[in-house]
DNA sequence: TGAAAGGAATGTTAATTAAGGTTAATGCGT
DNA sequence: ACGCATTAACCTTAATTAACATTCCTTTCA
């Protein structure tokens, strides 16, 4: 699946080479020009990187940036931006940026910030061939067996990637779609059913923890909690 | 304890500066001038975050970071230079830097892309919000759930969101409009009559204890006051 | 000045729709 | 025939919309 990035950007003319750029390295790019849109626009895309000007009509990269912290403390956020000024870029940080471009920029050094943001905030995803701890649990992906005290449990390909997913996410809301795009390929309606069913297998197979749940977030996903 | 900085630079003016600079911020920081001696001392303090200028006696500090990155694929990598050219930085990220910067360049700012950095590479498993006490309840927000005693009850996404946002501003103030954006993406009409229904099943989970109150502001929004 | 009227904002409860959960039956490759 | 994966049928719960009630602020007029 491709990278979402949320791009906010005032200036057509910019903004519409900047965003084939980055369209044409793969990226799935949705620009807003208008600081009020910007906050549905994010709630509709679930982007996963959001590159912001920070002068604009309506509402400024600075609050925006306020705004999307609340929703998702993790999102990586790169101000781009004609103000120089040192103080300027402080506020940016302060806001809850994670790095600040000034204007005029190279394309080439926006992607690799980009890339390096979306680098630095994936999990750093335990290897799949540890053994992953959950609960009074304990995984072996490259197994598929699922071990508690004595007792072990065998489990299908399926039901071992489901998993892994969770684990490696733990605490964290997952996407329904990821989820379908990684375990399935697509995110079809009957896949969907599917993964219910699934959802239902993993959490019998693991209410002996208490400590361990699967919420669901109607709408969006799972969180997998653990203790 | 303080946080270690790894700090290669070979001009020793502009290395003392800096320096100094950053120790009256409470870093810890250990300078070396030769690219040679970087890896000895590397292995000595297992700093916390490297900061590399690129031109230097020795060994470069393209080299000196995949060195580094070899060991510790996790440590955050800061160039600083005075090379300004674009393929420069693209191979400092390359070479597994996470930031570059170029001199001449005002401490304010590195300091800045150095928390930030720090705080990127530290947030990543842990996210665990921990639990707020309201009256007499005491709230998981990870889990969504409301315990009293030893009564649980499981909340809705919506529902655990919204008491969220309240138990943060206990005694506050809280713009209906924050709430909207917060928990629906947008204050439609219909997301705000949604809004009225979820604080009315928030108010009877909460009515056991007296001394909680969601107080209306009409016009405004609420207040959430407790004891 | 203050009581009544009106209206907008919010409260409450219920009905509806949509999402997800559960269990069982079916399909399909080995 | 076995084991998993998929589809289906039916069930439960959350979220939204709707309908009607209430509150409280504002306006107006005695």
């Amino acid at each position: 699946m491709k990278t979402k990035i949320l791009y906010v950007e005032d200036e057509p003319f910019l903004g519409k080479i900047v965003k084939e750029s980055l369209e044409s390295r793969q990226f799935d790019v949705r620009m807003v020009a208008d600081g009020k849109e910007v906050m549905s626009a994010f709630m509709e895309m679930k982007p996963n990187i959001a590159v912001l000007d920070v002068m604009l009509p309506g509402k400024d990269g600075y609050t925006l940036a306020k705004e999307i912290r609340q929703i998702d403390p993790n999102l990586p956020i790169i101000f781009v931006t004609a103000k120089t000024q040192t103080e300027d870029l402080i506020k940016g940080f302060e806001v809850g940026g994670n790095d600040y471009l000034r204007k005029p920029f190279s394309m080439e050094e926006l992607i690799v910030r980009v890339n390096n943001l979306l680098q630095l905030t994936q999990k750093q995803q335990a290897s799949p061939k540890e053994n992953i701890a959950i609960g009074k649990f304990e995984f072996a992906p490259q197994r598929y067996e699922l071990r508690k005290g004595d007792s072990l449990r065998k489990l299908s390909h399926r039901e071992a990637i489901l998993l892994q997913i969770l684990a490696e996410n733990q605490n964290n809301n997952i996407d329904r779609k990821t989820i379908l795009m990684r375990v399935w390929g697509d995110d079809s309606f009957f896949n969907s059913r599917n993964l219910d069913v699934y959802i239902t297998k993993l959490r019998d197979y693991l209410k002996e923890d208490d400590a361990i749940e699967i919420i669901t977030i109607k709408g969006i996903g799972y969180r997998f909690v653990v203790g």
